[in-house]
DNA sequence: GCTGAAAGACTCGAGCG
DNA sequence: CGCTCGAGTCTTTCAGC
């Protein structure tokens, strides 16, 4: 499998390797080594040029937002009037931990964000008070998420 | 810190074990339990009562898609008809791999996906012989993100 | 909820083919 | 270059308090 970045070449272990840290960041390196038949150094040197090739750009435990009490995801599309700096808006939005991802787009909207509320008050008190207050902030669209069914990364 | 299911409590040291291992899932314990004066053994213990109480819902090696030559992320709103089975739609969802998020939603779309395609002629082919095939899909609207600036977790 | 100790696993350097 | 081997460190589990 030819890559972009430098034409890296992953195999068939690579593959392996990613896809059992993938599902569980925490996989004992021995146990995949046991699976593919080499070494537990030699998969640590793979590991180590898949991050150097950033096809790896980390790892991390995932948090379950509900068991904060964050139940309600929304997707907010905002217009901003012409004169806006969007990247003091954008800036502005970085302030908001309920705000987890954050869009330039093409479209209608000038910006599109993602982001957990704890329920529909809560939402209603970041529109209001936090986000239709930011300087250049003409008007919001927002989309609530019933449920989410998929939540994965590319796959491999 | 008082939490919704079973009402768990975590403390300033669990909130360190989660910054560092939100932050990278691959932390030495061993480091954390330096930083906070207690023993590896202690930390652990934490972390399967964190894990216990699903706070923490797994791990996961970060895979960087534009390494993979993944370069347009799409927000899609989907308009099904009337007679169209919901779960057939999301099921045929599913198949395609570049659909990374998958929402019900309120508003003007039914359904509401997070896709990652190579390019627009990619993102193109995705909708027309893939999207708006399915059983039920009337048409869709996209939005193409130019630039992701957030991408983050919730905060603890 | 913590510690200490032991077995197994991770990580890194050195060196082989 | 990709692999193995081995030494030092880290993880994980368990008994004990």
């Amino acid at each position: 499998m030819k890559l972009n970045q430098k034409t890296i070449t992953i195999d068939g272990i690579d593959k392996k390797i990613l896809r059992a840290l993938t599902t569980d960041a925490r996989t004992p390196i021995l146990e995949i080594a046991r699976n593919v038949g080499i070494s537990g150094a030699a998969i640590h040197q793979r590991l180590r040029k898949l991050e150097k090739s950033k096809l790896i750009s980390g790892s991390q435990f995932i948090i379950n937002p509900k068991v904060l009490g964050y139940s309600t995801m929304a997707f907010v599309g905002i217009y901003l009037d012409k004169a806006a700096n969007t990247d003091d808006v954008i800036r502005a939005l970085k302030k908001l931990p309920e705000v987890l991802e954050c869009h330039y787009t093409t479209g209608v909207y000038s910006v599109f964000i993602k982001l957990l509320s704890k329920d529909n008050v809560h939402l209603m008190h970041l529109l209001s008070h936090n986000i239709q207050t930011i300087s250049g902030v003409l008007r919001t669209e927002s989309l609530i998420s019933l449920e989410q069914q998929i939540n994965r990364q590319i796959k491999i």
